[in-house]
DNA sequence: GATATGCATCGAACCGGTTCGATAGGCCGG
DNA sequence: CCGGCCTATCGAACCGGTTCGATGCATATC
């Protein structure tokens, strides 16, 4: 590998002309430009990253760590932001922490040690020690998805109120009064907000919640299979079910397939997001989805523009939450 | 930050004691290891990845090249090799290139440039520039997934022609004769043997393959997709369709949806490669999945046996071939 | 014609570690 | 008591860049 020192020699400069001629080529006369390319041409030279990095305090990598990078949901937004990345020579690194907070921590520091040059992250927990952690972190940063309170970062998701409300109120039209709730985890706000969104809107409408009917409260599929089979042997069972994420509402089909329901003529089924291969599954389920793309390019932008614009640490954090899309399929029945 | 010079200051040592003894204790005194030791404690010292590495010349991070990180057969790889990393203090990092060699290329040379330990790659193209680009790869690695010719690497993968085999005679025993195949690229070590194990079970059974039940050329949902639509419209249509993988087996039975052929009462169907949510989607389809977890398993062993030692660098390179499971669902009937 | 201004270039210090050859002191055997 | 060997420690060079203050020279100003 050739090293900046080789160029320096063969184009008769010194180390230091070389680098600013790399780095701010104006500040160089043309002729002793010229020279320089020359040069790094001549002996193939590549700068080493990491010099650059040890010397600049900062690399040219942005850490992307999620708690599941197979999730199609993260992978759309993943894809966005390297492209965009990539467009303003930027280097992507994806990290998974399996949902496990230990492991996003560490990774994190890991990221960190790298001398990253920003950090998209979807937060795994909550909490005022994991706020401090958050908030202890110097780089530039967008946290995207789930909001936590107290941390005081941009922020891009989706408006899971609106969600929750959407499917309550498309079941509502359809007839349904006895409608089964698999929540989320309490304490994550998607799973909090759509609950809401759900709860408040039933109450809109004057229909009573009976308690029996909301169950869960993981947003696994080994949760929601477990949720599903006690709204299914409930006496008073659910003419529709709302899932509050995919992976609880596609359990809760196959609960319902195990025990011999039909699904939409004995029971109705919605859920919030989508799944990879959606349109194979039958019933096509009814689902309002998030515009990935969009909340990926929004962090992209906002990610990026931080990284480039020292000032920008001043500006305050903000929100940005979109709205999600009503997606119907054939999988809720009017009664 | 503390620097090592901060931890040398205040334990009364020179700098390279503390290197030395942060790296080898055997090799300091007792008493001066104590003091360092304390020292390191009093100033909270942490290395600093990137200098280490750039003295070092290599990194402890492990690159993992992939063309589709949301994939879960890369999925469950990637999670094995994860955590035997992590057992090493070894660190991998993610990245995707979407399939394209090109970004592939600018990823592995980016990875290098970071001096990473080691490589693990599913190679995403093939022929004389490819194979050459990644002959020219110093580092320890290990290719897995595609077999590519001329490649003298380590390799692990499973046995696709047994792949194709299994579910060729599995269709044979329920009385098939007409089976149409949705084959993927040629060119693809995978998609041959694959289609291999099939024409060579067909003809073994003696019976005939008819060249218009033979289509695709493409992994993905469009191209399985207008593949099984030209299937589906042969006036002899095929009883049975093997879908050569995932994708283009689902798309295939939503093709069978749309055109109002029910599976399998109308066509069987069965593919290679598992999907997430396959036990809800109806039918269950038969298919014949690869063991992503020892696949993992073995990729991650034989990735840090060579990293760790550098004697292996004159170990030839070795192939690891799994067999792939059967695994029946309710997609194929007999006829 | 002396002074101020600007530009191109350079040298040296620095980022934060590792590594190797040198040195000094302690213990051994002869 | 002295030479030889071992062990613990150190200093300096190095990995490959960046950056800042200094320098020298040419042009602009009064």
């Amino acid at each position: 590998m050739a090293t900046i020192r080789d160029v320096a020699k063969l184009a008769e400069v010194s180390v230091s002309t070389v680098s600013l001629a790399l780095s701010n080529p104006s500040r160089v006369s043309p002729k002793t430009l010229e020279r320089i390319r020359q040069a790094v041409a001549a002996v193939g030279y590549v700068a080493d990253p990491l010099a650059q990095s040890l010397a600049r305090g900062r690399s040219r990598m942005i850490g992307f760590v999620v708690g599941n990078v197979g999730n199609p949901f993260f992978g759309d937004i993943r894809r966005e932001l390297e492209n965009y990345a990539l467009e303003h020579e930027h280097f992507v690194l994806i990290t998974d922490s399996s949902g496990q907070t230990e492991r996003e921590r560490a990774l994190v520091e890991h990221l960190i040690g790298l001398k990253i040059a920003g950090l998209a992250l979807a937060p795994s927990s909550f909490g005022p020690d994991y706020v401090a952690f958050i908030q202890s972190i110097k780089v530039p940063m967008v946290c995207f998805d789930q909001k936590v309170a107290g941390i005081e970062r941009d922020f891009v998701g989706s408006d899971n109120f609106l969600a929750g409300a959407m499917l309550t109120e498309h079941l509502l039209q359809l007839g349904h009064r006895r409608i089964g709730f698999i929540a989320g985890p309490k304490h994550m706000n998607t799973a909090s907000e759509r609950y809401r969104g759900f709860a408040e809107t039933m109450a809109s409408a004057g229909v009573e919640v009976n308690p029996k009917l909301v169950v869960g409260g993981l947003f696994t599929r080994s949760g929601g299979y477990e949720a599903a089979m006690r709204l299914l042997i409930e006496p008073e069972r659910p003419t529709a079910i709302i899932g509050a994420n995919n992976a609880v509402a596609l359990a809760a089909l196959q609960a319902m397939q195990e025990l011999g329901f039909s699904c939409p003529d004995d029971i109705s089924l919605a859920m919030i997001d989508n799944i990879q291969w959606s349109s194979v599954i039958t019933p096509r389920i009814t689902m309002v989805v998030q515009d990935t793309q969009k909340l990926g390019g929004i962090i992209a932008r906002r990610l990026l523009h931080r990284i480039s614009n020292p000032d920008a640490v001043h500006e305050p954090p903000q929100d940005f939450v979109l709205s999600p899309r009503f997606v119907p399929g054939n999988s809720c029945k009017r009664i």
